[in-house]
DNA sequence: TTTTTATTTAAGTTTAAACTAAAATAATTG
DNA sequence: CAATTATTTTAGTTTAAACTTAAATAAAAA
């Protein structure tokens, strides 16, 4: 069975949590993972893998020269559900300010500089409603 | 919203956990609970209350002198059930460990000291079987 | 075989968490 | 108010996690 305390542990921190997040669908090597997050050694992202591999939640295929990581989802059972949640509120919030941004910035709709129609109202309601 | 990072981060810690489990169901001051586990200091265990307080897993009374502490399960969300089948999985096991003790110690069912039965067979099919 | 590419591992350092002991706070009782 | 009880908070220490750099391993290409 999953051994559930390791798999808390592991995933406590932000940044293998990170690291599951970029091999939850696809699988990546050590290099291609650390590319995505520079700003730590490589060594450092070797380690928190092979910490990943030794609480089961990442799994191996080792090609030539290369060693493919990915998430075991299976293994990470109803704590990958809160992942998941986590990430997609996550993203979902980011969109939301993004939105909000868009709306903040440039004149109001409308706004006339110079006399000049700088920022035309969008029609939001079907023309024939 | 809940943030489930710091709830992740909270219960990762064995000794939270611990604490959470003590008063799941029933609140219980700070003293209760280091009674509960005197391998650690009086202080250890506050501190341990302030950061699940800190991260709204656990919820206080206060009465006179006294706080009483009590886990806020609504707040831990789903990784509150994934503690209640940790908590659970580890009492069956117990259970398990136990009955198998109880198989090995002394002798054998059936066996005979000194000619006077021991160790009585017990009847597990039911006698009209 | 030397060089390149990919990665791990070891040694040592930095940082953060957990802990202890003792002082501080706070309400209660005599 | 002094003493008691319950608890928190502070200061400093211990322990463990995360990290960096560099050496080691290993497969592949030149």
């Amino acid at each position: 069975m999953q051994n559930n305390f390791a798999i808390l542990q592991a995933v406590a921190s932000p940044r293998r949590r990170e690291i599951l997040r970029l091999v939850w669908t696809v699988e990546q090597s050590a290099g291609e993972i650390h590319r995505a997050m520079p700003e730590v050694s490589f060594g450092a992202v070797s380690l928190q893998l092979r910490a990943l591999a030794k609480a089961g939640l990442v799994e191996i295929r080792i090609d030539r020269q290369w060693r493919y990581y990915r998430a075991n989802q299976e293994a990470l059972g109803s704590v990958g559900a809160i992942l998941k949640t986590m990430w997609d509120d996550a993203l979902w919030r980011l969109k939301l300010m993004a939105e909000l941004e868009q709306t903040r910035r440039g004149p109001r709709p409308g706004y006339r500089s110079a006399g000049n129609l700088v920022n035309e109202r969008e029609q939001y309601e079907p023309a024939g409603a």
